[in-house]
DNA sequence: ATCGTTTTTTGAATCTCATTCAGTATGCGC
DNA sequence: GCGCATACTGAATGAGATTCAAAAAACGAT
């Protein structure tokens, strides 16, 4: 019976239509003044058919920041398996990331948005289940270049497992995401590029954990070097600082 | 006339009354349940009163932000008077955090929901500086930390300015605090300490930054000692780690 | 102390959405 | 074409933020 099927896929279209909708109206008027009954307008059904698919507004959100990490989590998959040193493709994480803020910075006002209590709190179990699980391999790419990097004696633990290890770049990236995604603070501490200041604190950091090859950070034209190789090798695109 | 500045002075006490209320409301009931009846009703004020001090729940909640933020400020500048070596010093800035977040988790979780696109663009202007203002000395006390490293000559410019060094903790520690607040995220991950693990991944971007003295990042001891020391100098409290 | 004026407080009424659900339409097997 | 099941609809409901006309309190001059 395809029936059964067909109507599976129709309303697995129609969700993605209403996601869209939504994401339009978020860059339109801010994610601010988002009115479910806009969304639903926007895809010509009434809005019971929206509460069809989102239980509650919070529901949508959650589901609309997980439906934009899909692009997110395929980077990171590329970065992982790019043949370059882990080390560089620590970096790569964060020149990937840095890719992403530029296209749509809304995408991390969101997730941050998401990621508060406020929302996190007042979405359904499930589509916070499907949040972290659309997330673990973006997570799991990062260890795994972690582990190569052990491995290849690249890094030493020093006693934390990989975890825990994960969590010092994993942080890094996270407030800095907060911090220019806060409109207005950057500019008056008259801080131009964020993220390629970052790349350069991402490089310290890793010196400091001992992770070879240890780089001189302040050797800017390398940092380019390396975004133009990550854009032909990763991304097929260019890429300019 | 003195009765003129009674008038504001028992308006300003009353808007404490409120922000009391509010938070007290926050711990009970969880930010997600904070209704403005209520908070007026608490201090037995009609709504209308209320809306004199804060025009509006978003105008409110970043008053609530400011006003914690106090405290945390006076620490900072604590720590930066602090008789200790520089680096030493940025690490009493974590434990600083460390030491706030345990004793109310919750000035966190508002300060990020505060800095969230929805709450900080929904509140007036006035408010929104006021909170820039509030948390201007504590920026500035992580830049003179910085700034005597650098005179001191414990730490290199290599070409940046205080600022863009102070990008590099900064983002840590907020990247931190959203991770740690986030729950249900960590305990997944299995990481136990995070605050402590904190001060050893803080620790590496110091040595990566090659601040002077470099320290072995992998001795426990020595940030037990740290702290202990820190309790002691700072806080004149007991701080178990 | 009394009165007119100004300021403050009040809380019921209003308004803005999110959310629901009884009614209607549509599709499907027979 | 019929009857059942499923999906869609959008007006009605509800929750809670916000407003504002009326009431009360404070003031200050007489």
């Amino acid at each position: 019976m395809g029936t059964k099927e067909r109507r599976l896929r129709d309303f697995a279209e129609r969700e993605q239509r209403f996601l869209t909708a939504a994401r339009e109206l978020i860059v339109q008027d801010g994610l601010l003044n988002l009115q479910m009954s806009r969304v639903a307008e926007k895809c010509d059904y009434a809005v019971g058919t929206l509460y069809q698919h989102f239980v509650s507004k919070e529901d949508l959100l959650l589901a609309l920041a997980t439906d934009q990490s899909q692009g997110r989590v395929q980077m990171f998959e590329r970065v992982r398996d790019w043949k370059a040193s882990s080390r560089d493709r620590m970096l790569g994480f964060a020149l990937a990331d840095m890719m992403l803020a530029r296209r749509c910075p809304d995408h991390f006002r969101l997730l941050q948005f998401t990621f508060t209590e406020v929302v996190w709190g007042a979405a359904p179990e499930a589509r916070r289940q499907a949040c972290m699980d659309m997330h673990r391999p973006l997570r799991q790419a990062t260890l795994d270049v972690i582990d190569d990097a052990l491995r290849s004696g690249e890094l030493q633990a020093r006693g934390l497992s990989i975890e825990q290890i994960c969590l010092a770049p994993w942080a890094l990236a996270v407030g800095l995401h907060a911090i220019v995604h806060h409109e207005g603070l950057l500019e008056q501490y008259s801080i131009r590029e964020p993220y390629q200041l970052m790349l350069r604190h991402l490089s310290d950091l890793l010196n400091g954990m001992d992770w070879k090859p240890l780089a001189d950070t302040s050797d800017t034209a390398a940092y380019d070097e390396l975004a133009a190789r990550f854009s032909r090798e990763v991304m097929n695109e260019d890429l300019d600082l």
